[in-house]
DNA sequence: AACTATTTATAAGA
DNA sequence: TTCTTATAAATAGTT
C-alpha cells in the first residue's frame, strides 16, 4: 500500500525490514484496538521484531485475554455460541467484572507509583533531571495512557453486553 | 474505509457488529501474516468475538510465540523503546489529558445506560430471568458502575498530579 | 457472499 | 527519525 505494490516475501536489506515493521506493527495496533472498540471484543497479540524485541497490544491488557484463552483451552470448552441465551450473557458479565476487578487493581497500583514519583522525583524541574529519571517518567505516564485506554474499553465492552442483554429481552417480550 | 466514515466507537446494531468483527478480524489476522512474512517476525493474536468466541493467529504458532513472551516477562525484561526528551513527554501529557476527557464523557453515558436498563428491567422482568440470575445483574451492573465512578474519580487525581507537574515545569521554563 | 465508493494504510522519498 | 505523498489495500454500506 504505497508508492509501489511489494512482493510477500522477507525484505532483503535489513534497514528497510526495521522499518517497515516499525510501521507496519503500529499499523496491525491500531487496527487491533479498532477492532476492539467497534465490536466490543477482547484481543492481545504480541510481536517479536526481527532483532527479538517484544512488543504488545491487549485490550483489557494481554494477560487477562491469555489467561481466558487458557481457560477456554483447558475446559476443552468447543461450544457453540449463536443462541447464547440469559444464562450466558450472564456469565459474560461476570467474566467481565472479574477483569474489570484485576484492572482496577493494576490501575491503583500504577497510580500509586505515578503519585510516588510525582512528589519525589519530579520536585526538580524537568531539564534537570538525568536521563533515567526522565525515561521513568515516559514509562509512567505511557502505562498511565494505556491504562486510561483499557478502562475506555472496557466500559464499551460493558455497554456493549447490557445493549445485547438489552436486545435479548426486547425480542423476548 | 469504506462508503463512509465511521465513527470509532462500538456498533450498536448487533448484526452490524457481527459482521464488521469478521471482517475486520480476518483483515487483522491478514496485517499480521503480512508483517510475519515480511519482518520475520514473530506473532500472536487472541481474540474474543463480542459473542465470547475465541480465535487465534500465530506465527510460527500462539504456544510458541506465547512462551517466548512469558520468558521474556520472567526475566524481567521491561521493555523500554526509543527516545523521549520533554517535547515528547509533553505530548503524551496532552494525549493523555485528551483521554481523560473522552473517559469522563463515556463514563457518564454509560452511567445513563446502565440507569436506563435497571429501570426498564424492574419494569418488565424477563420471564427467562429466575429470581436469582436477576438479583445476579442487579448487583454487576451497580458494581460496575461503583467501578466507573471510582476509576473517574482516579484518574482526575492522577491528572492532577501530572498537570502540577506541568506546571512546575512551566515556571522554570 | 459480492460489489464499489471511500477511507485508511503504507512504500518511497524528502 | 519524522513528515509527506502517491498508490495499494481494507472496508462500510449496498445488492
Amino acid at each position: 500500500m504505497g508508492r509501489r505494490k511489494i512482493e510477500m516475501k522477507m525484505v532483503r536489506d535489513c534497514n528497510s525490514r526495521q522499518v517497515t515493521f516499525s510501521k507496519r506493527r503500529n499499523g496491525l495496533f491500531k487496527k487491533a484496538s479498532e477492532l476492539a472498540t467497534l465490536c466490543a471484543a477482547q484481543v492481545a497479540i504480541v510481536v517479536f521484531s526481527p532483532g527479538g524485541k517484544p512488543f504488545s497490544f491487549g485490550h483489557p491488557s494481554v494477560e487477562a485475554v491469555s489467561q481466558r484463552f487458557l481457560n477456554e483451552d483447558s475446559k476443552q470448552n468447543a461450544h457453540v455460541d449463536e443462541e447464547d441465551g440469559v444464562q450466558n450473557l450472564n456469565e459474560e458479565l461476570t467474566e467481565l467484572l472479574k477483569q474489570l476487578e484485576i484492572e482496577k487493581k493494576r490501575g491503583k497500583e500504577l497510580e500509586k507509583a505515578i503519585a510516588d514519583q510525582s512528589t519525589c522525583k519530579y520536585k526538580k524541574p524537568i531539564s534537570q533531571l538525568n536521563e533515567d529519571e526522565l525515561m521513568d517518567m515516559k514509562t509512567a505516564l505511557e502505562a498511565l495512557r494505556e491504562n486510561l485506554k483499557s478502562h475506555i474499553k472496557d466500559m464499551e465492552a460493558s455497554s456493549s453486553l447490557l445493549l445485547l442483554n438489552k436486545a435479548t429481552k426486547g425480542s423476548d417480550n
